[in-house]
DNA sequence: TGAACTTGGGTGACGTGTCAACTATTCCCG
DNA sequence: CGGGAATAGTTGACACGTCACCCAAGTTCA
């Protein structure tokens, strides 16, 4: 119990908001050209990514969940706004009754497969070209440090 | 135009991925915390702070806007949000009748300053005691590059 | 078998963010 | 002075996320 400075050290704050602004700035950076280029928003991206890599281009709900590490409340509610927009469909599980699959559509196909190209392509320009190897690798060991104390933190105690 | 390779290196792929979950999981964490000790959001503690370093305690709209990097409709909304919970106030400008005050109020005044040390505190936890010197050097420069790109690659064109 | 529990999924309320459109001042300039 | 143009701010519609809560179908076990 030293006494705690009050705020971080220089070049610590320095980091700290540059992050938060870059969290800010690259997600908004990659929403508009993926939004220019495919009317898609980045979490419309992530599932149609998902049902690509399945079989048949169709996942239960609770798979999505895990894959994407979103709450199943949160799967229901896009999949109900993408399937508003053709993108998906939700046909019922025959295995499980209380099942539902989620189902890519042909417009939902051919919307990812015009716009991943692109949006990869941005996000190596965007971030990748300036960065050295060297930059990738501490960035890289640095992030898992951090996510591990993350997870650590958050999913502690079951009973 | 050779062929573009149709996703990221390896190394490169890991980063991305592990970036985009620690951008899920940071905020989130910050803002359990902050709920959790003083019943504010993120976006709160950032009006907070900008009111509490200001004289009076008092900012007009678009110098909010402009500290926070923040849209003036983005922050016409969060103020509503925060006059009704009595954190903040918005008082009518005499030198420009256009113009309006966000005001701290007492509640906000005491709310962030019993909140911040916490803040602050879990800040340096999950993030900075994990990080050695050179990794917060390196990743302070990697992050500069490519906001650079960023800022540069949205805010151009100006005629 | 049937009651309790678990699991899969959906819903509604609400905070957050963006965009477009709107009102009211103030500014600029003939 | 008067009439645009710029500026300050608000509002409404809508997408996104979380939380708390719901229901129905499967599971377990006395």
């Amino acid at each position: 119990m030293t006494d705690e400075p009050p705020w971080l050290p220089d070049d610590a704050q320095r980091l700290w908001r540059h992050w938060l602004r870059l969290n800010a700035l690259l997600p908004a950076a990659l929403h508009r050209e993926l939004q220019a280029d495919a009317e898609l928003s980045l979490p419309d991206f992530d599932v149609l990514v998902q049902l690509t890599d399945s079989p048949d281009g169709r996942v239960r709900v609770s798979d999505l969940a895990r894959g994407l590490h979103w709450e199943r409340s949160r799967v229901s509610h896009h999949v109900t706004r993408m399937e508003r927009r053709s993108l998906v469909r939700r046909e019922e599980c025959r295995d499980d009754g209380r099942g539902a699959w989620v189902v890519l559509t042909e417009v939902g196909r051919s919307t990812i497969e015009q716009a991943a190209p692109a949006h990869v392509a941005t996000v190596r320009r965007l971030v990748f070209d300036a960065l050295t190897p060297h930059e990738v690798e501490v960035m890289a060991g640095a992030i898992d440090k951090v996510l591990s104390r993350l997870e650590g933190d958050t999913v502690a105690q079951p009973a």
